[in-house]
DNA sequence: GCGTGTGAAGCTTTTCACAGCA
DNA sequence: TGCTGTGAAAAGCTTCACACGC
């Protein structure tokens, strides 16, 4: 593919021209859930200002989040509901088929395992590990439990992309270790503690804590 | 108390005289988890540098932050990691141990309810509700599990300040409904929905989807 | 007429860089 | 000397408001 095809394909409104925010995709995220609903009552076509009020955010937010990724909506009428779904699902990836690990088959572990929007849309999840020998062996939504230490030879043979890490903060870093040395490239990780990866692993964290301390904070104002 | 009186509580750095961003409130609360381990480890005073490398924020950052609440740092010397710790809790609020009622026994609710940080430092979940027959009358990390048609009468009854909700989304409406009706100033919900609440009632979500799809779409670039 | 796409303005948040105090 | 606290600059993000195309 020569530099004119190259700079075609930049054209042709699959690919943004200018830096998308990171508040710009996680919105993404929630337009694309709340598109299915919208979907499912059989509307075809959708406004900004109806985005707006079933998502929370503004009706500019909504178009200009659109707008970074090519002119999709028709001019008096709005977006068209499935195909902008559609659409979503290839800017988010999700329609790739990510195999997942999870490590941590604790509460939280298989509250994810059973989250609707994980273990089908566009995310697979793989194979699970925990260190508790109860666990074990056991199947858990579908995913048959491994030991801790399969870890490394399981994302080789599994391909695994990315891995979800539900245990204790002491253990954390240790299991993203083995997952980056066996060639993961995205680590979503749960546990309250600051890891360290690699430069070209993607790392993302959630802090069940940080939400209701603000508002506990928002309370105490 | 006079209008001096009040003005010298205004001077005497508890309240910040500057608007307080968002951002710095979530981030306050990664201070006060990392503050735990460096003041386990016995340091008496800590940096904005190596609390900078403890979160993954910047030097810049922690001290632009810290300053909002007033001078409270040593120059040359850092910050006296007792007294932050106690003054953190003190600005968030989570040393006035808010009372939480935990709506879904599900496995995410399970799992909040054991979270480290939760149910102890400065949160207490007094009550914790759910539809399923099966699961009313246990007893779930010491908590009793009340029936979800209790909520109204137990938020009462039990002063609860607080509701996290882990109900499936269609559930979700009718549970703040309840919660909001008998009196709750906050709502801290983890089901993938949109809610509405009045104005005087603090929401804050948390959607498990969001990062996830963050990852997949760093990935996909 | 309706509702998108987007310059321009406004606001928020981060970063820089250094004066000033222990 | 070391490290905070903070003006000022830069970067990032949201909102406004309207030209334009359906």
């Amino acid at each position: 593919m020569d530099v004119f095809a190259l700079a075609a394909m930049r054209m042709d409104h699959t690919n943004p021209t200018r830096p998308v925010p990171p508040t710009t995709v996680r919105r993404l995220s929630t337009y694309y859930r709340v598109l299915g609903a919208v979907h499912s009552e059989g509307q075809a076509n959708v406004s900004s200002e109806t985005l707006a009020v079933l998502t929370g955010f503004t009706a500019a937010q909504v178009r200009r989040d659109l707008a970074y990724f090519g002119s999709f909506g028709k001019r008096g009428v709005g977006y068209a509901v499935s195909a902008l779904r559609q659409r979503l699902a290839s800017i988010l990836g999700i329609d790739r088929g990510w195999r997942i690990g999870l490590v941590g088959v604790g509460n939280l572990g298989r509250a994810l395992m059973a989250y609707p929007g994980f273990n089908n849309q566009g995310f697979e999840v793989v194979a699970a590990f925990d260190s508790d020998a109860a666990v074990i062996g056991s199947t858990v939504n579908g995913t048959r439990v491994l030991s801790a230490g399969d870890l490394a030879h399981a994302v080789r043979v599994d391909r695994i992309d990315m891995v979800i890490v539900t245990v204790p903060a002491r253990a954390a870093q240790k299991v993203v270790d083995q997952a980056v040395a066996a060639g993961v490239r995205a680590i979503l990780n749960f546990a309250p503690t600051q890891l360290r990866v690699p430069a070209h692993v993607q790392l993302s964290n959630v802090d069940l804590a940080v939400e209701v301390e603000y508002l506990s904070y928002s309370l105490a104002v």
